[in-house]
DNA sequence: ATGGTGCACTAACCTTTGCATAGC
DNA sequence: GGCTATGCTTTGGTTAGTGCACCA
């Protein structure tokens, strides 16, 4: 970050450091015109700049002709741009850690959704559910299932009396478990998008019809958040967002009545949109609290008798913009009852927060606009007034179809909107309703499929989107087998001269072919920024200083008069020492594919440009393709001798870089080892780190002959063991020798007590209970427990105890008859006659 | 209003093979 | 005098991504 920061300075925008040195030069200049009589300035930062800002220049022909002529002191000041220049606002870009930070929560938003997507389709599979559906078919409709090969067009009456009898609606009451929201959708023959999906994938599979249960996972941004001030505007419209999250299409036959149609999508959260629900206090979450408080305020005639204080209440806690919306929408409505006079709209309207760009715009306007974003594609959509709902069509449910092509296929059946087989009209109307197909997955069997590219025609725009596919794969396997357990049945394939049994092939399979097959043909873009990054195609104006075209073709087309080639035509250039960390060798006879200049020529300094410059120019750096690499080919290694390179070396990048008959130890200290045994061998260079500015070569072990392998490594382990012995004893006599210095400033503390500050005592009168007390404990408890080493024999030892002597002037005398050794532990106990005890450790 | 283009800016990545001095 | 440890100082080119102005 250091690094960064000081390049952030270095490379900071020309008007940032103008509008900096501007203040600067602006302020002492006037500070200095005015302060010839006064050295004294109220501020000792800018004295302490002084000299920066004398160095500022100031053009000469400033002073003629200018415009900001400071008129006392004559002295012109020409600013190269305004120090408030609007145009320069500080953007925040994202760092390494929001990057990482918002991958962690997409993943996270991935996984929940994948979780909340099996939990609808368990429910699906709800036997009541589905026997309640097929109570409710009639008779004709029941015959579907008996279809041998069923086609699209036999599920279009289907779909339609399923339309026709399941509308969607608000969500009824607070959150519950799926299955039950899905038996209460059914009940009431409506219900939000994702639980009348649901329902037409749990009819479709009452008539044993493979199905599944398809899902847009609208999940959050992999790229992070940006601008500080914006990132609370986002966070609002997040927030705005989540609420309008699970919008679907709206159909023109939309259930109306006192309720207000809304939905709840996902797991974002639910909420009222109707006025009575609001007012008879069905707010199961937060949101609700605060759109039901915006709509009592709006239904109140006199509003404003509170727009004082609901001002202020704003100025501290601005209202979100899907508060604006529903209140507009609200109001809307109610203008079309006469609820409240259309004077009072536009006041109401105007009592948003400025901060919101809708806010200034009329309610027919702000209408408008949404009418406009909605989808407009062939089949009928709508947005109804008042609903609070604009949005993409985010579940739907897919049925195997054998009677379609020659092995069948997955038609697409959005039963909400009442279309079958319209996957290519799928991606029109997402991308109209401002939404990404980033992940369409299709759940069956308690499993789950990825199912976008049946659905996206325009992968590029989709892919950066998206986590990296390694992870997801991995995610999405074990959810795959489950998925293609549940649906993957045997298909036969259909050829005239072939038996059906003899070619088959499950389902899944299939599909995979088909999603890859498109993954192959997607339509050349039409604009050339496209190209940068297309995983299928590139443009040679595209490709990096170290990519090439090899081989240049097949040519696939043209853009804006570009050549267009397949992405697999872009070949990754090195230079020969590059390629040996992968493990291959230029071919001899190979010329190079580029020839591009050296980027690490200024590095080394001027000394080597100036030697560069007199050689001829051999700045230019070789650079080679794989197809004219071959595998590494290193000498061998002949009489236990390791062929090192120029500096005396291995450069071990991988296993594949070691010369043949040779081997890598990676243990520290081998080198003595080897020296002593006189086995040749090179150090083993594995890296590089970059510190201080420098790159220093990173090593760790050795390389020595295969057949010294053995030698080396029991010698290796011999003289560990020596080291590590060596090392013990070294510790050991370390802790002795710290021992007996502890011991003898304790012994000559205690003398140098006995003889002052005894005498001391002596005068000075204390509580000698007290005193006696404390100290003798002590004394007593180290005399007692210690256990000390000692270096010598002791004989007659003698320990002062000064709180003895305080008491009784005793001085404790260890007779050796009284003493006793315990040969086991080497220790031996000494007595005083008064009992005081002393174990001393002898060595 | 929207989308394409070109330019500018910037974060992150990639590159990559000490030196002088003090202390033992 | 030779060896070892320590501190010094802290790159710059390339690329991908993004923002912005301009234009069709």
């Amino acid at each position: 970050m250091e690094k960064s920061s000081t390049k952030r300075k270095k490379n900071t925008g020309k008007s940032k450091f103008q509008s900096v040195d501007i203040i600067r030069d602006n302020q002492p200049l006037k500070f200095r015109q005015n302060s010839d009589k006064n050295d004294e300035h109220p501020n000792p930062q800018i004295q302490d700049d002084e000299v920066d800002w004398e160095e500022g220049c100031i053009p000469s022909s400033s002073c003629s002709n200018n415009n900001n002529v400071n008129q006392n002191n004559g002295v012109t000041i020409e600013f190269d741009a305004l120090p408030e220049s609007p145009k320069k606002k500080r953007i925040r870009r994202a760092t390494a850690e929001d990057k990482e930070f918002a991958e962690l929560v997409h993943k996270v938003h991935l996984l929940c959704l994948i979780a909340r997507g099996r939990l609808i389709d368990v429910a699906c599979d709800d036997p009541l559910i589905q026997a309640s559906l097929l109570s409710l078919l009639p008779p004709h409709l029941l015959k579907l299932s008996e279809v041998g090969k069923l086609t699209a067009n036999a599920l279009t009456p289907l779909v339609s009396w399923f339309h026709q009898n399941f509308k969607v609606r608000s969500p009824s009451s607070a959150e519950k478990p799926f299955q039950s929201a899905l038996a209460y959708a059914l009940e009431a023959q409506g219900g939000t998008p994702e639980e009348v999906a649901a329902l037409s994938v749990s009819l479709f599979r009452a008539l044993n019809l493979t199905t599944r249960f398809v899902s847009v996972l609208d999940v959050s941004s992999l790229k992070p958040e940006v601008d500080e001030n914006e990132q609370s505007y986002n966070a609002s419209s997040r927030e705005r967002k989540d609420i309008f999250n699970s919008s679907t299409l709206m159909v023109s036959k939309m259930s109306t009545g006192t309720k207000s149609s809304a939905s709840h999508g996902n797991i974002h959260g639910t909420f009222v949109t109707s006025v009575s629900e609001a007012k008879h206090g069905c707010l199961p979450t937060n949101i609700e609290v605060k759109d039901s408080l915006a709509s009592t305020q709006l239904i109140k005639p006199d509003l404003s008798a509170n727009e004082t204080q609901n001002a202020s209440e704003e100025d501290k806690c601005p209202r979100k913009k899907g508060d604006l919306e529903f209140e507009m929408q609200l109001q809307m409505a109610m203008s079309a009852t006469a609820l409240v006079a259309p004077g009072r709209r536009s006041e109401a309207s105007t009592s948003g927060s400025p901060t919101s760009p809708l806010a200034s715009l009329s309610p027919f306007k702000r209408i408008k606009r949404i009418t406009e974003e909605s989808p407009s594609s062939s089949h009928a959509i709508s947005t109804a007034i008042g609903s609070r709902k604009v949005g993409a069509p985010l579940h739907w449910a897919e049925v195997y179809c054998c009677g379609e092509n020659m092995t069948g296929k997955w038609v697409h059946i959005d039963a909400i909107n009442s279309i079958v087989d319209g996957e290519l009209k799928v991606e029109a109307a997402v991308t109209a309703c401002k939404k990404s197909l980033s992940y369409v997955v299709a759940f069956a069997g308690h499993g789950a499929k990825d199912v976008t590219r049946r659905y996206c025609e325009k992968w590029y725009k989709i892919s950066p989107k998206r986590i990296y596919l390694e992870w997801w794969d991995a995610v999405l396997a074990p959810l795959k087998k489950l998925e293609s357990r549940a649906t993957g049945g045997m298909v036969p394939v259909h050829h005239k001269d072939m038996k059906s049994t003899d070619l088959v092939d499950s389902r899944s399979s299939l599909e995979d072919m088909e999603l890859a097959t498109r993954a192959l043909t997607e339509p050349l873009p039409t604009n050339q920024q496209a190209y940068r990054t297309h995983p299928l195609y590139a443009m040679e104006k595209w490709l990096t200083k170290y990519q090439t075209l090899h081989p240049r073709g097949p040519v696939l087309g043209f853009c804006s008069g570009h050549t267009v080639y397949p992405r697999t035509c872009v070949q990754i250039l090195h230079t020969k020492e590059r390629w040996l960390r992968e493990g291959l060798q230029v071919k001899e006879s190979e010329l190079p594919a580029k020839v591009v200049k050296s980027s690490t020529k200024n590095r080394r300094g001027q000394t080597i440009e100036v030697e560069d410059f007199c050689e001829g120019g051999s700045d230019e750096v070789s650079l080679f393709g794989k197809w004219q690499t071959e595998p590494l080919c290193l000498p061998p290694a002949v009489n236990g001798i390791v062929p090192k390179n120029e500096r005396g070396q291995v450069d071990v990048w991988s296993e594949k870089c070691l010369p043949p008959g040779t081997v890598h130890l990676r243990f520290p200290r081998l080198v003595p080892v080897v020296k002593r045994l006189g086995i040749n061998f090179a150090p083993a260079m594995v890296g590089f780190e970059f510190r201080n500015g420098r790159s220093i070569p990173v090593y760790e072990g050795i390389v020595v002959c295969t057949e010294f392998k053995e030698t080396v490594l029991e010698a290796y382990a011999e003289e560990e063991q020596r080291r590590e012995e060596e090392e013990r004893k070294r510790e050991e006599r370390q802790a002795l020798s710290r021992w007996y210095q502890l011991l003898s400033s304790m012994v000559v503390r205690q003398r140098l007590n006995n003889t002052y500050l005894n005498n001391v005592e002596s005068k000075t009168v204390t509580d000698p209970l007290k005193t006696r007390n404390k100290s003798s404990r002590a004394a007593s408890a180290y005399v007692n427990e210690s256990t000390v080493p000692h270096r010598d024999n002791v004989h007659g030892t003698k320990i002062h105890d000064s709180d003895k002597i305080h008491s009784q002037n005793h001085e404790h005398v260890f007779l050796t008859d009284d003493e006793n050794f315990d040969e086991d532990s080497m220790t031996r106990t000494k007595r005083c006659s008064c009992g005081v005890s002393v174990q001393v450790e002898e060595l």
